[in-house]
DNA sequence: CGTTCGTTTGAGCCCCCTCAACTGATGTGG
DNA sequence: CCACATCAGTTGAGGGGGCTCAAACGAACG
């Protein structure tokens, strides 16, 4: 995460590029030449499957780091969700950029760690969890990551994202949302706004018992 | 991953801390307030739900890091695998830690980037690969790790252990191997050693098609 | 009004889980 | 040396949760 006051700093140091919305800048497997600060928009990251299986590993926003976390090629592919922008560095001018923000290293890491804590519970979620708990604590994710804390959730995506973001099928997850409305945990009061009618049984329910 | 060389010099800076095998001395929830190094020995970390169902979210080994990533609580258990040597810090203690070894903070970085990358295989693979496909890829994984490269494979875990690190039952692994050999893809020489018999189709199922 | 695309709903099936019994290796005591 | 217990692994039978395939629905848009 970069302040936003050292945005225009790293200008100078960077080509600055816009991308499109739904265009997908990063492919899984070409050579990690580069690496980006997203400066605006929001960014998904996915992995593919040769038959078309989708798995969305997380998102990137305003101040993310993206593309230093791979080897010789990257390791997934990103899109932009909406419209993008971004700035673009070489590999080799990291270095630039540690002499001139040095303490990047540092916020680099703190980034890295918060992404870590979140995949493990990913992993126990895509690992162990049921639809309904899944849906559940994506529900309270969405809920915990609202500024407000309003129990009025905007879901930022399709049902496809939803799907390919829990490791379900948008059946299920259509189906499963609409059994936990029947069942007064929540209301879907429009098709990508839902209201939480019952926290702590939905918390409950997504640490699974 | 710290160089063994600096471990030594490390000692002073840390309390150095002895474990018994099977012993879990990160406990999910409780405070972080302690950091620790690997010395020597071998680590398993996992996540665990009320109803005891348990992913494992990877492992760690001589030179690794530990609670680096944690909140105010660790967001994870670790429980050591053999007898295990560990270098415990106060989470304070890191400054002191990046004043005597100032690429630490870049070391880290490398090794948390690494983590990641790893991550977002693991995530793809519980959230969208088959009981076949998530065995392919656990053992090209042992045999890419393998120093020699060699097709024999010893399993460093039970049937449990994988079951826990690749989201399935104990019941699913042993019949999914058992096909894959009826199928002469691998042979099972021993309980815990699998040999490989077709590496080519291992690495087609494994990437799914 | 018709088309398109995302969502919902239904029916059927399959993969994996659950529960249970069996096997085999290891260890322990008589 | 053998009887017995224990525990990891295997094998079998059955059920269920989520997937697949298909059709209906509904909102956005020309």
């Amino acid at each position: 995460m970069i302040d936003p006051d050292d945005m225009s700093r790293l200008a100078q140091y960077s080509h600055r590029l816009a991308v499109m919305a739904g265009k997908t800048f990063i492919q899984e497997g070409e050579p990690a030449n580069d690496f980006f600060i997203v400066t605006s928009g929001h960014v998904k990251i996915f992995a593919l499957m040769p038959d078309g299986r989708r798995q969305i590993t997380g998102f990137a926003q305003s101040g993310d780091f993206l593309g230093l976390a791979s080897g010789a090629t990257y390791g997934f592919s990103a899109e932009a969700l909406g419209p993008l922008a971004l700035c673009r560095f070489s590999r080799t001018g990291l270095n630039i950029l540690k002499r001139e923000f040095p303490d990047i290293e540092h916020r680099l890491m703190e980034e890295a760690s918060r992404e870590l804590v979140q995949a493990q519970k990913r992993m126990l979620l895509l690992g162990r969890k049921t639809a309904r708990e899944r849906l559940a604590s994506f529900l309270l994710e969405q809920h915990h990551r609202s500024p407000t804390r309003e129990i009025v959730i905007n879901l930022p995506m399709s049902r496809t994202g939803i799907a390919d973001y829990l490791g379900l099928t948008i059946e299920t997850v259509s189906r499963t949302l609409n059994a936990l409305q029947r069942e007064k945990l929540i209301a879907i009061t429009q098709v990508t706004q839902i209201t939480l009618l019952n926290l702590p049984a939905l918390e409950t329910l997504a640490r699974g018992g």
